[in-house]
This record gives structure tokens, sequence and C-alpha cells, in this order.
DNA sequence: CCCTAATCGAGACGGTACGTCCAGTCTTAAA
DNA sequence: TTTAAGACTGGACGTACCGTCTCGATTAGGG
């Protein structure tokens, strides 16, 4: 048993919480260490000592759900394009936000040089365990349809089109969802 | 007509080289100005008289073709599938240099306060005037193929594609770009 | 010829200024380079551009008269016993004031590991060029007097007692200093 | 009487034996109580449960001996002149040693915002009970010797040259006790 | 051919944040 | 109840860059 005082719990949640306030007050890039450890009440030691590095925090918030506290399950209804287009709908419409946009932009510029924080957002927006790429695999093996394209491909489209939104480019169309979900998967649109 | 010194070419160049080499040597982010006037022999004030800021010395140096000496110009054989297969096969393969990756990484990172440096990213890589979505509108106009999506939403998805590679994830297959293309445009590949 | 801005006077002047203040506002241990930067209207680093330590600081206040505008220079009226008397009466009358024994404390201190202070120190005070010792060797040619001990240790023994009263040890006694130096010269007292 | 464990001797000798090795191994400045408590194997709570402060703990290992383990007292032959002068030999010899003026040196610092550093320094040196000073009244009282200063002012200037000595100026000639006690005493050396 | 204005390399300036180190307090589990 | 261990807030340290400003030198027009 180690002897000596125990990680304060009311501290580690002071950073996180500090962290996501600071980010949606200032930007993600003018939030500093410093402003952390004051806006949390808590000392720049502490901070450092469990945590080499801002995204470290942002990576834990981000698991925890501190910094968005929505989460986007792909459902399981059994119609992989169904609950594919309903799961891409709402994240197209939740980056329509400005702030939510830019934060996502934020998020994926830092997982630049840390993966840990790209693994986050993904799995913060639904695209990890159960992936899109898994469904599709479920729904080609049902024989409910026969893409083109393999499942880690059709992933990765579409991870790619919700990072080109987040970088600013176009705004959403509602029904849009659908429509590229069904290409991909080369099922026509109803 | 203004009396004076006229600005120096040969400082401009030499900032422009100077931002390449850094960026090379120690990483985009860890670049600053400091440093760029020391590498570049140069004044900091020659800098900042005539650039706002980091990014608008990358912007031109991206322009200018120092920082990517390379470019991707999109074929105009006549058959879109091939052009765009063809073109999209080049930038995964440069992409698959992981030196190339992490500096398209650094670029998009910087597009995110910086539209002009997306622009002339996407330039760089081809994906500008003419883009690929009016390609794909050429040969849709043409009756060579009729794709369920638009140009612009088949541009999104490959520049998306072009991203994630960039962000770290999926090596490239040989091979790999037909096919995805193929998939897009709706048509089966060879 | 350097080129590039000079040093600014007016920072100069404003850190010395500074630490004169904050010293006997807060005592010499409690001042930090960074109150002084503060109090100073100057940026830290212009302090550490041109002085490598606080201390550094102190000497150059000490040899400007920021620090103790009062000099103590030993006269010279031919009789070297009155002389001296004259001179010692007036440090330790200065020393009778706390604020100022607190200060030349904390000198002597900061002397230990930085000579030059105990050089300024010594110079503010009047044991430096003309010395005590020269005082003494120069009656002593003169036939004056012929004191058992040298300049040096005379010199020696009467910078020791001040140090002591510094130190806070006795209170000053008027007419103590005459009774002392005549002692030390090996002369009956009037 | 107090239930619970005692003080822990062992702790309270490892704490002064951790202080008297760092000052020597780092010098006294540099040395911090988080390193006092590791030397020593010890809780830093611990320390601060018995000592206020740093120097509280060097007072301490100066009385108990652990930090300067000669110790000088004034011989008691009768000849107050041979005994101070035997004394003060002893004493700047030892601080002839570099080693010893440092430390010395420090602890003279110390003592200025110590009071109680600078009596277990004089203790040490043997400058307090009986003290030089009451050696000299009793040789006035016994008619050995009239000197022109009183015991308290000649305890103060043999005290402030040792303070010199240790404060860096001047190398110790031998035979120079001798002639100095000589002259304070008013008594021609032999 | 000088004058005037702009540019240049150099570098000092007031600041902000960094990441480290200690001070002194508080908490835990063991003895 | 004391101990060793060690986490806590707080705050100064010395460094690195920021973006601005100030030098003296250099380089062109315009008068």
């Amino acid at each position: 048993m180690p002897r000596g005082a125990a990680r304060s719990e009311a501290s580690r949640t002071a950073i996180l919480t500090a962290i996501a306030t600071l980010i949606d007050r200032m930007g993600f890039d003018n939030v500093t260490i410093e402003a952390i450890a004051t806006e949390a009440g808590v000392g720049k030691q502490t901070i450092y000592r469990w945590y080499p590095s801002k995204n470290a925090i942002v990576a834990e918030a981000l698991a925890e759900g501190t910094l968005v506290p929505e989460s986007f399950p792909v459902p399981e209804t059994g119609d992989a394009l169904a609950d594919i287009s309903a799961w891409l709908e709402r994240v197209l419409a939740f980056l329509g936000d400005e702030t939510h946009a830019a934060l996502l932009g934020s998020l994926l510029s830092a997982s630049i040089d840390s993966p840990e924080i790209g693994l986050r957002v993904a799995e913060r927006l639904g695209m990890a365990s159960p992936t899109v790429a898994e469904r599709v695999q479920q729904a080609r093996d049902a024989g409910q349809l026969r893409p083109a394209l393999t499942g880690e491909q059709i992933d990765q489209l579409i991870f790619g089109l919700v990072v080109m939104r987040a970088l600013g480019r176009a705004p959403y169309v509602p029904g849009e969802a659908h429509r590229l979900v069904a290409a991909l998967l080369g099922v026509a649109p109803d």
C-alpha cells in the first residue's frame, strides 16, 4: 500500500472543468496552463504532476465527457443505411453550430501532435467501437448490401467529411446525410 | 512614385527559404519568428513589416512553391475517372512519406485560423480551379457518367480522405485510389 | 560600432530606484526580481539582460548612491585622531537608526557571496581610498603618533566594530568613538 | 503524561546530521528543507513539527556541536593576555581554512534574522560565558592591567575582527593574535 | 549632388507564459 | 500520537518569444 496522501479528486475535476470553461470562453489556443490553474483554484504544479501537456488534459476532459457532454452513438436497428444516416445527420447538425465546429477544429488540430486526442475525438463522435466500418461489415455479411468500398474506406470517407465540415467548409443541408450514406453504401436513396 | 529604398527581394526570398528550412528541421509548431529572422539573416522588423503573422509567411511560401515544390495538377485527358484516379494516386503516394504527411497536417492545423492557408493548400494539391468538382460536372454534362453525388460532395469526400491520411490514419495501398474514385463516381472499376 | 537600440537609461534608473524603494519597504530578503520589475515598470528580461543576480543590482545601486544617499568621507584636517574619531562618530550615529543598521546588515550578508557588494559598502562608508589605514600611516610618517598596531589592523578592527553594530550588538554611546579611536591609536583621550 | 509515540531521537539526530552534511556539500544557502528531509530519511512534517525554520535547525545543530565539532574555550591560567592571545590564535587559525571561513560567514549571515544563531556562534567560538569581556575585567580587578577600553569594547573589537576574517578579508599571519591582544589590553608585547 | 524618405540588420524594450523548484500545510497508512 | 511519504496551494525562479520601438547604415528617387 502506498503511503502519503492520494490524488485529490476535487482538484482533478476542477482542472477538467476549468479547461472546458476556458476553451469555450476564449478559444482553444488562447487557453494557458496558468489560466487553467487559476480558474481551477489549483497550484500549477498539481497540473504538471499529472499531465505532461495541455493536450493530455484535453484528452482526459474529452474521455470524461467534460468537454463535449453530448455523445453520438450509432443506432442499432438492424438497418445499416438508416442507422448510419441518422447518426451522420446528428453529427453534421451538431457541427452546424459554429461553436461546435470551432471546437472540433481545434481538437483535430491538437490531434496532429497528440494521437490520443484524435482517438478520443473519434470515440466521442461514435466512430470507435462499434465503428461505422463494423456496422457496414455486418450489413454486408447479412447480405443486406454489397458496397463497392470496404467498411474501412467508407468509415474514413465519412470521418473525412465530418472533418471537412469542422474545418469550415460548406454548411449543412438537411437530408444530405442520407444521400451521402446511400451513395457510399451503393444503395439508391429512398 | 514612392521615394526611398524598395523592398529587398533578397530578404523576401531569404525569409521564405528560411521558414521552409526550419519547418522541416524542427516542425511547424516549433518555428518562431525570431528563428526565421536569424536563419534568414534578416531583422525581425523586416518580417513584421511585410507579414502580419507566421501564417502569412507560410501562405506566401506555399503560393511560391518554396514549401512544397511539387504540384499536383489534375490531368485533362477527357476521361474524368482516369484523370481523377491518377491525380489521387499521386497525392496519396506523396502523403505516404511521413514527412510530407506531417507537413500537410501542420498546414491543415494552420488553416483553422487562417483560411488563406487552407486555400493555398488546396491549390497546391490541385484541388482548386479547375477543381475536382468541376471535372466531375464536365463529365456529367458530357454524359460520360451520372454519379449519385454532386461534384461538390465528391470533391469534399475526396479532400476529406486526403486530410484523414495526413492526420495519420491508414497507410496507402497501391491501386486504392482508382477503386475509391470509381465508387464515388458510381462506376464499376475496370 | 554596435548597431541596434542602445540601453535605456530610463529603465536602468527605474530599476535602481525600485530596488532601493522595495528594500526599505519590505526588507532586503523579501525583495524579489519580479517585484523589482513590476515596481520599475520594466520587463523581467530587461533586468536579466543587464544583471546576473539581485546582488549585482544592489552593487550598482550602492555604487550609484541610490541605496544609501549619505556618504562618509574621512575628514582631512591633518589631525588623524580627530579626523578618524569624527568619521567613526558619524558612522556609528548613522547605525543608531535601526533601519540603517538593518540595511547594512543585509548588505554585509550579501557580501558573503558577492565581494563586489562588500567593496561597495566599504566605499560608501568611507573605508576605501583613502582608507583609515592610509590616514594612520600618514600620521605615523609625520611622527604624530606611533601606534602599536599597523594601519591595516586598525582599519580592520574599526570596520569589524562597525559590522558588529550593524549585526545588532550594543547601542551607541555618544563620545565612545573618540575613546575607541584614541585607544587604538595608542593615544590618551583628551 | 502525553499519550502516543514520543519524539523520535533517531529522527532528531538524523536531521541535525543531514543539515551539517548538506551545508558542507552544497553551501548554506542552497540547502532546502526538502533536501534535509530526504537526506535524513524523514518526513517534511517531522521537521516542521519541531522547528519553525531552517535557522532553528541550524541553531540546534550549532548548540549540539554537530555543525562545528571543535570548540574554543578561553584558557584560564591567570595570565589574561596569554589566555586571550592563545584563544584568538586558535580561532584565527581555524578561519584560515577557507571552508571554515565560508561556514562562519553563512552563519553570521543567518544571524541577521536569527539572533539565536548569533548567540550560538558566539558560544561555539568561546565568546560567551565566560566571555573575553569578563576575563579582561578579572585581570583589571586583580590589578594585572589597566586597559584604556572597557572589557565590552575589547570583546566587541575582537569579535568584530573575527567576523572580518570570516567575511573574507586578510589572511592570517602567525603571531598576529598576540600583538593585537596586547595592543587592545594596553600592554607592550613580549 | 545633395536631400529626403524608405528599407535594412541589429537588438533593446514591456509583456506573457513557460516548466521547475521550494515553502509551508494537509492527508494517509503504518508503527 | 508520531512517523515517512507525498499531494496540496502558492509564488518566485530564469528562459523563450511575442510584437513594438529605436538605432545607425544603406539605398533610391526628386529637387
